[in-house]
DNA sequence: AAAATGGGCAACCGCATTAGA
DNA sequence: ATCTAATGCGGTTGCCCATTT
């Protein structure tokens, strides 16, 4: 595909929006739409390439942007998405009206992925690296799971499973610093973390026992409500619809059961 | 008080996808 | 069917501020 150039090179302004901007954009935008984000810029009179008035737009300026600190409930609702969905961005702020899908990405990045697999670098490790990554798009719906959490406390093992191996584990929201061993999860020190009270029910045998496939089926789902014990692994995905791997609904029902999926829709 | 380090967020970059000619 | 322009999307970077040393 032919790139466009970049908005240096055509001599356009980079950085951070101005006020004026942002207004000079509202109002257009607001006036007569943003039919054509290539065109918008020149016609508003904007020194920005569209693909940047478009972000802008989209990110920050939209009316229906939802701003301020997340719930808990959005943060939870965030993870579970995110172990359907995988990095799929869009797909999840789809779920979250409000929320955008950078807004979303920034908060697993910096909050949630702690959360969920403590043992992953975090965003300032990661900036050490300037290293840039290739692409890798539409990545397989993967997800972390600890598998023995009996090993000593730095913390569970994680490895990779694909859906196809086990959607069953919402748990690896568990942490592994010395608050686990009580049952309770890192919060990262911030009170009222949403894993913590939904976690409070659980004992430290739980994070002792081995896991296994029939353990997953039986366990707790991430909201901490049990999952009524279940015929084999197998059984559960032909009663959940998975005649199709390529349904991503589908495994949204595994993880959140059909309930929870219900109600996600209607937001 | 100054420097170093870390964390959060907005914005950019570049590839993928889609629409239209 | 092919090519091109436009848009969408996810990964990454850079800046700013807060905290720590």
């Amino acid at each position: 595909m032919v790139r466009a150039p970049c908005c240096e090179k055509m001599g356009l302004k980079k950085g951070s929006w101005t006020p004026e901007e942002d207004q000079i954009l509202i109002a257009y935008v607001q006036q007569h739409g943003h039919g054509n984000w290539r065109a918008l810029p020149k016609q508003a009179g904007l020194l920005r390439c569209g693909k940047s008035c478009r972000l802008r737009w989209v990110n920050y300026l939209r009316p229906d942007i939802k701003r301020g600190n997340f719930t808990k409930e959005e943060e939870e609702t965030i993870i579970r998405l995110h172990e359907a969905y995988g990095n799929r961005w869009s797909a999840i702020a789809t779920k979250l009206p409000g929320r955008t899908d950078n807004e979303i990405k920034n908060v697993w990045h910096t909050h949630l992925k702690k959360l969920v697999s403590p043992s992953m670098p975090s965003t300032a490790d990661k900036k050490k690296k300037k290293k840039k990554k290739k692409k890798t798009s539409s990545e397989p719906l993967t997800t972390t799971m600890p598998l023995d959490t009996g090993s000593e406390n730095t913390g569970c093992r994680f490895m990779s499973v694909s859906p196809e191996q086990s959607p069953c584990d919402f748990s690896s929201c568990g942490a592994t610093d010395s608050s686990t061993e009580s049952g309770e999860i890192s919060d990262g020190g911030k009170e009222g973390s949403f894993c913590s009270d939904k976690f409070s029910g659980i004992d430290e045998s739980f994070w002792l026992e081995e896991w296994s496939m029939d353990d997953c089926a039986a366990s707790v789902s991430f909201t901490g409500l049990p999952i009524p014990p279940s015929p084999s692994i197998g059984e559960q995905l032909d009663l959940l619809g998975a005649s199709d791997s390529g349904d991503d609904d589908f495994w949204l029902r595994v993880f959140m059961g059909a309930g929870d999926l219900q109600e996600l829709s209607q937001i």
